[in-house]
RNA sequence: GACCGAUUAGCUCAGCUGGUAGAGCGCUACAUUGACAUUGUAGAGGUCACAAGUUCAAGUCUUGUAUCGGUCACCA
């Protein structure tokens, strides 16, 4: 009985245990150093001048572990480098690291606050260096993290976003734009968090419907309503809508004598067509300092600003009897005085609007007057439209495409100052009323903009960065990429970003194709939150049920563009999977292991059935992985693998192995081997670690190179 | 309010350019020390949200209705 068992290596006799396996092999795959395309043609693996195919990876933030966001992205972009470098390509996914700036800070803060600290009276450096400190160890982690996902990315191009090339060339981008007057600096109305102080660009905020009282006010002759009296203390002009019958008596620029909160004050009446007739009583009195459409309205008629609350969120000295008092605390106090004077008409508590967050935060944002740095919007925009109708890049979800087009036609000037320290700071330099834009000091007396640039305003830039834009040879080799595939929560925060910088500095898009995967939800179609306890972590289903399986489950049934559940079951079954392959494996290696390669072997029917099958899937699988369709292709190899290969071929062949007809056994053996190695490779983009641990096992005559990371892909005939 | 999407087996979803429905998980029965119990075979289960229309023929195209979801706008 011994004698008939058949030698295969003995990894195969106990089941697939990826744990064994998964660090070993990244580590061999790591040490050849093909994730680096340099590499790939000195060795003959790519031809020198083979196509390229390049994506650089949304960096992820450096101060946290990845989730299950990053399994779907990760997977979904290692699938498609893996696939390119087999076929030959000069392919590089090239990693980075965002600093993340206002995010990172936030959580820092955090930190600080437990060990009973503060930012506020920190000096810049010292906070600065405690953060770059603290971010470089978690980097660390994040990396490891990316390992574990097998994400076969050239590590030795790994960028961060505050290295000095880095930043370097972000401050030149704003210095050149400032001087082509595509960056202005401006007072404008802001959205200001008052617990962080920094102010927020439109993107970084979110609306929330709140139930709240709103009140209505005898203001002189005219009855206002509002839900924040406490912006109220100095409103002096009074709006309608020139066409309101209601107040057709009074005239565009009159003036009233009005009895108010602290006092008797002067107002105006302007007659503007902002004012909606429909809303409240059709009056409403405008506070500039505090409110973006009151702000425009100031600046139309040119009428005084005043600050009523300061940057902490508590009101100023005009309040009188009311300052210093945060808004919440004053707002009930300012209505009972002004129900005292008489002035209280009416009080709806079923008013329901949207109050704008700080997405991030959750903080109320405040609007506020201040001085910052914009980007101006609409030439960008256009330039980037004109390259989509153009096709110079493609959207590859029409649903994104329209979200997209609708966004960049109405674009908003972008505010890129913050008020934090972790990031780039802005190269501009003040003495008394001068500023300066460049990036050295000027001389004696020239102080630095405290602020730093909005996170995107970098990460827009980081395919240019990343490939050492303008000089560097990667960027003329590499540039523009390929394909941009990320999150579609990205359609406005990033993508615009990348396209408007490319198109500005390059005149060329960064990349041709954009794919957009949705969020990953659990089992239920529910979003993941650390308070409903429904997170899934991509490493955790690594460590429970291997990389491969966790990979799988990302990528089947999860289409571009669309949402996707995800639960334990799902990863379970690929689990299943991983060592269904490694049985068949063993079944081959046994059915094979006298196979005589010298037999002139004659295929049966059956056997040029088989192979015409397996022609088919390495069709299929090609053709869905070039059309993007990776969801497909997953499922088309597990189905062939597991329900044609398994279930039919080697059921069929049981008997011819063991028969006597030495040469249809020659055959079929050929076959089967034929079978195994291009499934292997077939698989291998999708489920990397178990594919590569059963190729190091297999014998040199079945393999056309050492590492299946670099074999080719196999051809259809 | 504006725009967009979804509605197919118990659950989660595929179904591209129209030809009387598929997968995974779950369920039921049986089998199996034989590559694999992380298995195999067989099976139950759907008037494809509703209504009308185009067509020889409609989950598949058009229109409308309902329900759910998303994004944007709205702090007088």
């Amino acid at each position: 009985m011994n004698e008939e068992k058949p030698q295969i290596p003995e990894v195969f006799l106990s089941p697939y245990d990826p744990t064994k396996h998964e660090q070993e092999i990244y580590k061999l795959w790591e040490e050849s150093g093909f994730f680096n395309p340099d590499n790939c043609v000195k060795s003959g693996v790519a031809a020198a001048d083979a196509d390229t195919y390049c994506i650089i990876m949304p960096p992820p933030n450096a101060n946290g572990r990845l989730h299950a966001g990053h399994g779907t992205d990760m997977t979904l972009k290692d699938i498609l480098i893996r696939f390119n470098r087999m076929q030959g390509k000069r392919t590089l996914f090239l990693p980075g690291a965002d600093h993340a700036g206002f995010e990172t800070q936030g959580v820092f803060e955090k930190k600080l606050q437990k060990e009973g600290r503060s930012r506020f009276g920190m000096e810049r450096d010292e906070l600065y260096n405690e953060i770059y400190e603290f971010v470089m160890d978690n980097k660390g982690t994040m990396e490891t993290d990316l390992r574990s996902l097998g994400v076969s990315c050239d590590w030795s191009r790994n960028t961060f976003t505050l290295q000095p090339g880095v930043v370097e060339r972000v401050q030149k981008t704003f210095v050149k734009m400032y001087e082509d007057g595509l960056i202005y600096r401006g007072k404008r109305c802001i959205h200001w968090n008052p617990k962080f102080k920094t102010s927020l660009s439109d993107i970084e905020t979110t609306f929330e419907d709140r139930t709240e009282k709103f009140y209505y006010f005898q203001y002189g002759p005219f009855v206002i309503g509002t839900a924040r009296p406490e912006t109220k203390f100095s409103d002096k002009y009074i709006v309608v809508h020139p066409d309101d019958p209601r107040y057709a008596q009074y005239k565009h620029l009159q003036e009233f004598e009005v009895e108010w909160i602290n006092g008797p004050i002067r107002a105006t009446l302007l007659k503007d067509e902002v004012a909606d007739m429909e809303k409240g009583t059709g009056a409403m009195t405008i506070t500039p300092w505090h409110s973006q459409v009151d702000f425009e309205l100031a600046q139309k008629y040119d009428l005084p600003l005043e600050q009523i609350i300061d940057w902490d969120g508590k009101l100023l000295p005009v309040a009188e009897e009311f300052a210093g008092k945060k808004i919440d605390v004053a707002r009930p106090l300012i209505v009972e005085k002004l129900k005292e004077k008489g002035l209280l008409v009416e009080i709806d508590d079923k008013y329901t609007h949207a109050v704008r967050l700080c997405e991030r935060t959750g903080v109320v944002v405040e609007p506020q007057v201040k001085d910052q740095w914009f980007v101006k919007m609409d030439s960008l925009a256009k330039m980037t439209l004109d390259a989509l109708d153009a096709k110079e890049f493609k959207i590859l979800t029409n649903r994104h495409e329209k979200i997209f087009r609708h966004w960049m036609e109405n674009p908003q000037d972008w505010n890129i100052s913050r008020q934090i320290v972790w990031g780039m700071q802005i190269p501009a330099w003040f003495k008394d009323d001068e500023i300066k834009v460049q990036l050295d000091s000027p001389g004696e007396g020239w102080e630095q903009d405290p602020d730093t640039f909005d996170t995107w305003f970098s990460s827009g830039q980081w395919p240019l960065v990343t490939l050492g834009y303008p000089e560097k040879e990667d960027f003329a080799i590499y540039y523009p990429t390929n394909v941009m595939e990320t999150g579609a929560d990205l359609v406005f925060k990033w993508v615009p970003r990348m396209l408007m910088f490319g198109l500005y500095l390059t005149k060329r898009v960064p990349f041709k194709d954009v794919y957009f995967h949705g969020m990953v939800l659990d089992k239920h179609g529910k979003k993941m939150s650390k308070s409903k306890g429904n997170v899934l972590s991509p490493i955790d289903l690594g460590d429970q049920f291997g990389t491969d399986a966790t990979r799988m489950a990302f990528v089947v049934a999860n289409p571009p563009g669309a949402d996707m559940p995800l639960s334990e079951d799902k990863v379970r079954a690929y689990k299943k999977f991983s060592n269904k392959v490694w049985n068949i494996t063993r079944f081959i290696l046994t059915s094979c292991h006298d196979f005589d390669p010298v037999t002139k072997v004659s295929l049966s029917q059956y056997d040029k059935e088989v192979l015409s099958k397996l022609d088919e899937v390495v069709k299929d699988v090609t053709k869905d992985i070039d059309s993007y369709k990776m969801y497909l292709a997953a499922e088309d190899i597990y189905h062939y693998i597991w329900h044609e290969l398994a279930d039919k071929v080697l059921e069929e062949s049981k008997e011819v192995i063991n028969g006597s007809d030495t040469e249809a056994k020659a055959a079929r053996q050929q076959v089967l081997m034929t079978c195994l190695t291009t499934s292997l490779k077939l698989l291998h983009p999708f489920m990397p670690f178990v594919t590569e641990t059963i190729w190091q096992e297999l014998p040199e005559n079945m393999k056309d190179a050492e590492l299946l990371m670099v074999a080719p892909w196999p051809k259809g005939n």
